[in-house]
RNA sequence: GGCGGUGUAGCUCAGUCGGUUAGAGCAUGCGGCUCAUAUCCGCAGUGUCCGGGGUUCGAAUCCCUGCACCGCCA
């Protein structure tokens, strides 16, 4: 089984911030795991660069247009490569190969009769891209802009969207886990009680320039959301390319629930009327809510993933984006709560654990693995809650149950604290006696340790990397499927340990 | 206006098919240890499970209703 991961373009229209940067790192953290797992694995993410919002974007900036999406795309690629984002591929809507793609797609469902030709007129918000009907205004105005509409009467191209509304609705009926969280399913069925209306697709080029022309009618460029949704297929060389039947249909979307409409109603009967295959999951998340509400501009409180990142450490804000947010419902963000993972989960339990575990065994055994004794009964709970914690593990990380899998894994950290306190290896080093003793919790110590860094590779890359180093993992207990480096007793003796700085220094809470 | 969700400890949340004294983490208080990043371990709590009504031997859980907040659609 293949995976294909995939976040969503980014549109150019504004800078990345927090929420971005929470669905890239689920699923950049999805699509190491599965690496982990010797899986074939392809990650994707990218900017949608067209359409008449990043036009006006443009403007205001003062650069052309093309100088200022080149400047956002870029900024959110250092962004992820800031953030230890190993995407496989960056796409860009602008690009010629998209651009291709889009004009082959559109050229084959309008061969196959599902793009026609009509005319439609009604009041046209600009900043919306929207038409409205008198309905929806409010005092005549549009709700997001508070500006009239303008009535504009244009002959567009439409995609027979409607056809497909009752396949549609007996696809997600008979695939319960194809959209999910199910509230979003829910949601998603709700769209489809009424009559699914055809698709605009086209923009006339007199109105906006930037897009991608169509193929049959040069007077039009593509609706963005069409040519947008059409990147998952460019990502893979759709369609003659080797990746396209090496990954498809084995996608896993990531995206937030403001675009649900999009990559659920759209984006699958787009896929039906192309004769592709649907996607294999739609995964949809919600929303940080900021301590002052809504995060908005207005409100000054956007927050900058790179500045988190600087901060407070790349890995500290990974682990708390998937330790704190349950995926799909909101979820509070603060940068005490914040301050609050890193003191009291990473650095006080994982890092402390980690630090005096290797203190000891330079302390009482020159920093060299021991040789293990017959275990006793603590010492065997220790290498079962191991297994138990790690099959756990492996269950909840592919449900996308965050939360649980970390939570899970910290009962395991507990677990090694209060077996240092039971053992109390300070003790067995005052009696000469006792020194197999002590060899033996030391072993079983640093080999509850390797397997944390094991698992905890996909949520925090960097620092999994520096305890391997620290506990002298060479590639042959590292470099290897996860199956093979999960075996209990795999840990060397006589290999040596390496002094390294706290894994995560603990942050004063005074401070702001 | 229609549909849906949520409401549980000071805070953030878990509570499967209805079943003993309703749980976790953080924060708080007390005790223990000294290997460790003043960390760790143990103990102690505190609750009108939003209000009201109903079904049941038994309701945080099911039904009705009211309130509050949120989302989607119109």
């Amino acid at each position: 089984m293949s995976y294909y991961i995939t976040t969503p373009i980014y549109y150019v229209n504004a800078e990345p911030h927090l929420g971005h940067a929470y669905t890239t790192v689920v699923a950049d953290a999805l699509a190491r795991f599965h690496r982990l797992l010797g899986e074939e694995t392809r990650f994707q993410t990218g900017t949608d660069e067209h359409g008449e919002k990043v036009m006006e974007a443009a403007e205001k900036a003062g650069l052309p247009v093309k100088e200022f999406v080149d400047r956002i795309s870029a900024q959110f690629r250092r962004t992820w490569d800031e953030m230890d984002i190993s995407y496989d591929r960056y796409i860009r809507t602008t690009s010629p190969e998209h651009v291709r793609v889009v004009q082959q797609v559109l050229q084959k469902v309008h061969d196959s009769g599902d793009i026609y030709y009509g005319e439609y007129g009604g009041l046209y918000c600009y900043g919306c891209e929207t038409f409205y009907l008198e309905r929806d205004l409010i005092d005549g105005k549009c709700p997001d802009h508070q500006v009239a509409p303008t009535y504009i009467k244009e002959e567009n191209y439409f995609f027979r969207m409607s056809r497909y509304q009752d396949w549609l609705i007996d696809y997600i009926a008979a695939h319960p886990q194809w959209i999910r969280p199910e509230r979003y399913r829910n949601e998603a069925l709700a769209f489809l009680k009424e009559p699914l209306e055809d698709l605009c697709i086209s923009r006339p080029r007199s109105r906006i320039e930037w897009g991608i022309p169509l193929p049959f009618d040069e007077r039009y460029v593509t609706y963005v959301w069409f040519d947008a949704l059409l990147n998952y297929l460019t990502g893979l060389d759709y369609p003659a390319g080797e990746f396209y039947p090496r990954f498809w249909p084995g996608v896993q979307h990531f995206i937030a629930k403001d675009i649900l409409k999009p990559h659920g109603i759209y984006w699958p009967t787009m896929l039906k009327a192309a004769g592709v295959e649907p996607f294999r999951h739609l995964n949809v998340h919600g929303y940080w809510q900021m301590p002052q509400g809504k995060m908005s501009k207005s409100l000054g409180n956007v927050v900058e993933p790179g500045y988190l990142a600087q901060h407070y450490g790349i890995d500290q804000i990974r682990y708390f984006f998937l330790r704190e947010m349950v995926y799909g419902l909101d979820a509070h963000f603060s940068e005490e709560a914040l301050r609050t993972r890193i003191n009291a989960d990473l650095a006080n339990d994982l890092g402390n654990l980690f630090a005096r575990s290797l203190g000891m065994a330079f302390k009482y055994r020159k920093g060299v693995v021991p040789h293990p004794g017959v275990p006793e009964a603590a010492d065997k709970d220790v290498a079962a809650d191991a297994q138990a914690m790690a099959a756990d593990f492996l269950r909840l990380f592919p449900e996308l149950e965050f939360p649980k899998a970390l939570a899970r894994v910290w009962e395991f950290i507990n677990h090694l604290n209060r077996y240092i306190v039971t053992c109390a290896p300070w003790e067995l080093a005052k009696d000469p006696g006792k020194a197999q003793r002590l060899d033996t919790v030391l072993y079983h110590l640093l080999e509850g340790l390797r397997w944390l860094a094991a698992l905890l590779r996909p949520v925090m890359p960097g620092s999994a990397l520096k305890m391997s180093e620290q506990l002298g993992l060479g590639l042959s207990l590292w470099d290897l499927p996860l199956s093979q480096v999960l075996k209990w007793d795999r840990l060397l003796p006589g290999s040596l340990l390496k002094k390294g700085p706290p894994l995560f220094p603990r942050l004063e809470m005074e401070e702001k």
